[in-house]
DNA sequence: ATGAAAGCGCTAACAC
DNA sequence: GTGTTAGCGCTTTCAT
């Protein structure tokens, strides 16, 4: 039965009503104007080959004329999943999360996928309602890009159902693409017991996550086997005070207090350049009177004003390992279990680390000069 | 004619294949389990007044116990079009754009709309296909966060076919939310000009959009009509050369050479800040020998390290009349034509703004240490 | 090479 | 109150 195309022009005998935008053409009508059925124009325009060079044209014809444009919605119900894929991040203002974002979202596109973002601010009752809205609309497949709050409530959610991706984040039940943690923090550890710092302090996120205890396990390790010392204090920058076992206690303390650490390392660069920030604000040079570590390396940790040293994460192969691997299980290219992929990491050493008041020697172990910007994987 | 939900748990009488993800629950798999008809169980969803509250349990029980979820997809083809709106932008990377697209898709969410983000890099291509993406997923709306490289190609697409707003960027086809970026221009000019500056420089993009060129025509006319003398850049940022009159000219030569402007005004924070950078390595100081000032006030701005002199745009106001004119178009609480929505700008005085040579006498006109950071809108 | 028919999962009149 | 019916616009066998 070949439905006749509603009418248009002729809004059933009610005459003159102008209205701003009239429904927009479906299959139907191009096939009505083209003087074929719908399924030839179905054919037409996912390209299939079974089409008469003529009728091809006669239909190219009509479609150009009506300004016809398929519709997903139609297209993705009839093959029981959206073209789409589902991005879970914790906040995007945080450059490192933007910059992955984009890449994200742009290898996607490449991937003939749309791109829906959602924020959740680690909130979990933010996070279980983008999960909501990203399993109700059909997505393809999801990219988290922070652990989760709630991840057995996600998993029980997502698992089994749509494929899902972990980027620099992992999850056991998912496939995940990450870096070392625990090796940047070796990294880091072994680069201030160098310059002669034996007075260390960790500082990370009061709730931190799997990434940030790695980070931290793996500074703790290699300092403590070297005879150092580490505090370990909780922040969340802003101007609320740190935590150290437990109890809050102000920047100007632990700074500036007798016993101060002689080096920082910050589990991100968010907290680090915040911390520099402080630092400078009560009178702490650095890296004269404190050198500073970061993680991530987000584009701003290589301004000069800033200049930060700080761990280096590979962030356009961590999205291409994650999208490659995502689309790989979208159709059916990849099977099995999850699987963790791991990219490399390097330290980039730049102008906020410099030789603690122990050094063996002024210029000794790492020169204040020696910079390893151009060492780039 | 109800129609027999396809069985599950006996697959045709293949018998034993251990599917993974087994298919979906239906509305239809909903009112088999309940003993009711599919409308019954829509109207459950939908939180319908018209069902007795015993039928309303026991399909809520089934609902349950199936784990249903409706199908976003089919409910958006039968309503004609989908809940989500997109979200278009230039480049999220660059922090202003960020903070605004979170607040969008923060405000979409709360508004039950799923954020369909899409950067374009500010390739025509790009904008064409994230524009044919959103139409094709019938979209409800269209966010757009930055000026277009092709407004008309644009405007020709979406015209009366979906709402849209411009956030932080005007088109005369469209709802728009900004400031007056002219004023900014001037307020900017005033503060230098009242500090001392005569010889002054702006510098945009070496492609400008609109907004760049309110500012600089507001910096300018303020400056000509006070006996000062401004020289324009183009510049992206980067190691690349600005442009000056057509032709590249280096930092050094424009910074420190004869005649040399005192004073630049930069279109965003983010060429202020790379230029800030670059003044540093090359000795110049800020803002003893160079007052430096930008425009958005990006969360970067306000960091010690870099204290950047600013205009001040209040994001989550903008986002709040675009989003709520947005909302307003798609249940058709608003009508008629579109409208330019303007909200308030400040100037936020920090540290790299100073006396000029030229100042009538050290302290005068404005004291260094008054800052305006507390004067918020 | 083209067309007819049967859905995909849901909503919305309209009966009962 | 609840069920019946007719689509939304598209894909996809299966005939012809």
């Amino acid at each position: 039965v070949t439905r006749a195309p509603r009418d248009t022009l002729e809004p059933d005998g009610r005459g003159d009503r102008a209205e701003p935008s009239a429904r927009l053409p479906t299959l139907e009508d191009v096939a009505a104007v083209a003087g074929v059925s719908r399924s030839t124009v179905s054919n037409v325009v996912r390209g299939s080959s079974l089409v008469a060079p003529a009728t091809r044209a006669r239909v190219q014809a009509a479609i150009d004329r009506l300004g016809y444009r398929p519709n997903a919605l139609a297209r993705q119900l009839q093959q029981g999943r959206a073209s789409l894929v589902g991005i879970v991040t914790h906040d995007l203002p945080n450059p490192f999360m933007a910059e992955i974002a984009t890449l994200v979202e742009r290898a996607c596109l490449g991937a003939g996928l749309g791109p829906m973002l959602c924020t959740t601010d680690g909130d979990p009752g933010r996070e279980e309602q983008a999960v909501s809205l990203l399993l109700e609309n059909r997505v393809s497949g999801i990219v988290f890009l922070s652990y989760l709050q709630d991840p057995e409530g996600i998993a029980g959610r997502v698992a089994g159902v749509v494929p899902t991706v972990f980027i620099a984040a992992t999850e056991p039940w998912s496939d995940s693409v990450a870096v070392d943690e625990a090796l940047g923090g070796e990294l880091v550890a072994r680069h201030l017991l160098e310059l002669g710092h034996r007075r260390l302090a960790f500082i990370g996120p009061t709730r931190p996550d799997p990434a940030d205890r790695l980070r931290r396990d793996g500074f703790c390790r290699v300092v403590d086997g070297s005879g150092g010392a580490v505090v370990a204090a909780g922040w969340d920058g802003g101007d609320k005070d740190p935590i150290v076992d437990g109890s809050p206690t102000d920047w100007a303390g632990i700074l500036t207090g007798p016993g101060r650490p002689t080096a920082v390392f910050a589990s991100s660069d968010f907290l680090a350049i915040d911390l520099l920030d402080r630092a400078n604000g009560l009178g702490v040079r650095v890296p004269e009177d404190l050198s500073l570590v970061g993680f991530d390396d987000v584009s701003f940790a290589s301004f000069r004003r800033i200049d930060l040293t700080t761990v280096h994460q590979p962030r356009r192969e961590l999205v291409r390992l994650g999208v490659e691997r995502l689309v790989g299980r979208i159709d059916g290219r990849v099977e099995g279990p999850p699987a963790l992929l791991v990219a490399g990491l390097d330290l980039r050493v730049r102008g906020t680390t410099g030789p603690g008041p122990d050094a063996p020697g002024a210029g000794s172990g790492s020169p204040a000069g020696e910079r390893t910007d151009a060492a780039t994987s």
